[in-house]
DNA sequence: CTACAATGTCATCACTTGATGACATAAGGA
DNA sequence: TCCTTATGTCATCAAGTGATGACATTGTAG
């Protein structure tokens, strides 16, 4: 009389476990760091036992691993990819709008920590290129723009340092602005309409 | 028959103990930000023993924060400030040169970690402000700008975005770049020639 | 149902952390 | 010199860390 396993609430369930470890873990690195950040932490707020992130990781420093790699700003790495971002105002409104809920990511974090491990750094490196810099890049290139990577790659770390700046909470103006008003701000000064 | 205090190697120095643990602190929490530093750590680089971090500061906490005042970047808050930056080309040089040697300082690392204590966030803020922002928007009201402070907090989140990007090799090319380059493009890019 | 594997719970280990106070030693004036 | 203070050293604490293994519970195949 087995009901349909998906339906069906399962006490234990190691594919959902793992899961809501994995989640719990992406919030609270990307809010505290991995230093900052403790397995019991992680565990409480995923509600589930502390032990089990060795089971199911093997540690700490694996799960931290497992979550800057299966991350969203980065972009799901998993198979199947968003589409790719497409020009520079879906950029902006995309990093400001993961950026608003959830402050930077652990891929972010990865970046701007120095106490990240090689292989995460690395993977967040990737995930920098791929998902922020590459469609810029392609925009620049199809305007013929010679330096188009280069070009790129500054107008990324812009609106990144601009997303930052202003859910961190730097400036007051900054982060009372609305999204749209910073969008707005941040396009046209990077694509000042000459061109 | 005592020498001159300061040519004279002292046994026990009071203030060059707190300042050689002022100073590894900085480095130490520059580099690994608050939590991913211990006190261990700092006493053993500065050469001093642990205890002496709660004579001489209060706590952890308490040093961090002295750590993050007494700094560059923020530039030294104490009274005696250096003179304002002029101008966005200053602003420009000034940060990435800061950044090029010694990366981001405990100040930005103040900034960017959310793990760090109410009150040293306060304090950086502040410096940020006063150190970056305040210039850019006195540039700006000059020009009769409206909005100037957004205005301003914007270009200076863009300049630390894309100096943070350069210096911690996030991208290829933008951190092989000259800094002269990278100069000449964020100036570029915030202020079209177009007034 | 039964037995075995998968999953979850708990107690506990060895270690590090920040902090404290008792004590030892150097410094400098009397 | 002696004596007080300033400074440095050491042992140690309570709390929290990541990790481990024994055990309890659930799922499920036979």
């Amino acid at each position: 009389m087995s009901v349909d396993p998906s339906t069906q609430r399962r006490i234990k369930d190691a594919a959902a476990t793992r899961a809501r470890l994995l989640i719990a873990a992406q919030e609270l690195f990307g809010l505290h760091g991995y230093a900052g950040t403790s397995t019991r932490e992680i565990a409480q707020r995923s509600g589930v036992d502390p032990a089990l992130i060795a089971r199911y990781f093997g540690s700490k420093a694996d799960l931290y691993l497992a979550a800057v790699i299966s991350e969203r700003v980065g972009a799901d790495t998993t198979s199947k990819s968003e589409p790719p971002l497409e020009g520079i105002d879906e950029v902006i409104a995309t990093v400001l709008t993961l950026m608003d809920d959830g402050g930077p990511g652990p891929m972010l974090q990865a970046l701007l920590r120095s106490d990240t491990p090689p292989e995460v750094f690395a993977a967040a490196r990737a995930h920098f290129a791929r998902r922020l810099v590459e469609p810029l890049e392609h925009e620049h290139a199809a305007l013929g723009s010679s330096e188009a990577r280069l070009h790129a790659q500054i107008e990324a770390a812009t609106v990144v340092g601009i997303a930052l700046a202003r859910s961190l909470g730097w400036c007051d103006e900054l982060s009372r602005a609305s999204r749209a008003e910073v969008s707005e701000l941040i396009a046209a000064a990077l694509r000042p309409p000459t061109t």
